[in-house]
RNA sequence: GUGGCCGUAGUGUAGAGGUAAACACGCUAGGUUGUGGCCCUGGAGGCGAGGGUUCAAUUCCCUCCGGCCACCCCA
């Protein structure tokens, strides 16, 4: 019987690599350029936190989170999101003592016990971003800036953005009551599932895939006309500010969705996404929203907070799908081909090259042309030829390896070796020919 | 969690109830004496797992596992 990974992981593989790196490099780029700093929090925490963080009612937690009993004792969740995980950080470490917002980022993986499908895995890597302590406008825009600029940065085309505001708690009461009698006239039009959803969460109604009540939902009480005072100037200046994004990129754009919503009560004002303008089931690239009540829920003194979480497999699938070109990992400078018995001096002068910064490969012992052969297929640019007559001599022969590429001797010593192969890397960047290795 | 489609070497595909499961790419070894890419010739490697029907199953049936799609949910 042999091994496999757990049902919904990934082995990401070398030959993916270049994805992940080009995504992470992005987002560390990006955030650097917010001026946002990394945060690492634990893979798992009290499930207490997520419990609380999540709402005990919710399916999340009823079924879709991996929670077990330590050897202690404890209930302990592998974190399932990155928002309270952060905020447990900054109440825990008292961030409140620091210049406000406290900006921060993660690269990290969660893990959610789904039924897997492409783009929906059991542990998957997000890239996230939070802004916490300050309730301006300016800083949601900042977000959905930033946001914009990392997919930008992935050379991801064609996404739109879609926001809406869920006002403020107070005024939400209104608004849900509302909605809830709005859809209790029309329930006999529902279906059921979404008659089921009325009972447990009428925001989520609004965002149901079934015809019928989208039908209904176009014509339903819409959250922007209950929000009032700061939470209307709010939602204005946003959209003033995201006016000002779209006069600056003109491939940005925006949609006011009155159905877009959130499942969970500690959400206020404003909530976005972005996804594929031609968008399938498991669109959705990027997604945040606006939490000032979740500091407080948590035990915290009432601090607003802003963020985003954004799925990594999703964007490199969503790469893939517009065939955007991430370069592959280069080969190395130097494989060193050993023939004879030559003994160990082949395993010294790699070592040697290495040691002057020279990225060096011993190749396996095998015949002359399975080495060249070995050389050229990890993309190598040259290779040092060491044998009985070499060793004689007091000499290598290095050849490049590229179309043209020729061969000389050079002193059996790896720091004129070293100065050779830079002196070759450099005349081939002065030709433009090795401009994309 | 519900419903559906699917599962043949590393990858992509072909195949038939019955002796050696095919092709391409990839990997590997050679094509004489110390030179890669192209070409030629070899080699390794597989019917997701378990059970059942049958004289015989990779092929039919069941269960499980896994992938994909839709739903539930989506922090």
């Amino acid at each position: 019987m042999n091994f496999k990974r757990p049902r919904g992981t990934a082995d990401i593989l070398p030959e993916d690599q270049p994805h992940w790196s080009h995504v992470y490099s992005a987002a560390r780029k990006v955030a650097q350029q917010f001026g946002y700093q990394r945060i690492d929090t634990p893979a798992f925490e009290d499930t207490s936190l997520f419990q609380r963080g999540v709402g005990d009612e919710t399916d999340i937690v009823q079924k879709e989170m991996y929670s077990f009993e330590d050897h202690g004792g404890d209930s302990i969740t592998l974190r399932p999101e990155g928002t309270a995980s952060v905020c447990r950080a900054y109440i825990e470490n008292g961030l409140h003592n620091g210049p406000q917002p406290v900006r921060v980022f993660y690269l990290a993986p969660m893990f959610r016990y789904e039924r897997p499908q492409a783009g929906r895995v059991r542990q998957h890597h997000q890239f996230g971003v939070e802004a916490i302590g300050d309730e301006s406008a300016e800083v949601d825009a900042e977000i959905i800036e930033l946001g914009w600029k990392y997919i930008a940065a992935l050379g991801i085309k064609n996404v739109t953005l879609r926001l809406n505001t869920l006002g403020d708690p107070e005024g939400r009461a209104d608004y849900i009551n509302d909605l809830d009698r709005y859809f209790t006239e029309h329930a006999d039009q529902l279906p059921v599932v979404d008659r089921n959803r009325l009972e447990r969460a009428p925001l989520r109604v609004l965002d149901s895939k079934a015809p019928e009540t989208q039908a209904l939902a176009d014509a339903a009480p819409k959250s922007v006309d209950y929000v009032g005072g700061e939470s209307k100037d709010h939602w204005e200046t946003l959209l003033g500010l995201l006016d000002n994004l779209k006069s600056i990129y003109p491939e940005f754009s925006y949609r006011i969705d009155h159905r877009l919503v959130r499942g969970l009560d500690y959400y206020n004002r404003t909530v976005f996404e972005y996804e594929p303008l031609d968008a399938g089931g498991q669109g959705t690239l990027l997604a945040g929203g606006r939490y000032d009540p979740l500091i407080g829920i948590l035990g915290g003194v009432d601090t607003p907070g802003i963020g985003f979480g954004s799925g990594i497999e999703r964007m490199i699938l969503e790469m893939k799908k517009q065939e955007l070109v991430v370069k592959g990992s280069n080969g190395p400078d130097v494989v060193v081909v050993a023939l004879g018995d030559v003994g160990t001096a082949a395993a010294r002068l790699a070592m040697g090259l290495r040691a002057s910064d020279i990225s060096t490969i011993l190749a396996p012992k095998r015949s002359m042309k399975a080495q060249m052969r070995y050389a050229n297929n990890l993309g190598a640019a040259n290779v040092v030829i060491l044998g009985d007559r070499e060793i004689e001599q007091g000499v290598v022969s290095i050849k490049s390896l590229a179309e043209d590429g020729g061969q000389s001797e050079v002193t059996l010593d790896a720091v004129s070796i070293a100065e050779h192969v830079r002196l070759n890397q450099t005349r081939c960047v002065g030709n433009g020919t090795a401009g994309d290795r």
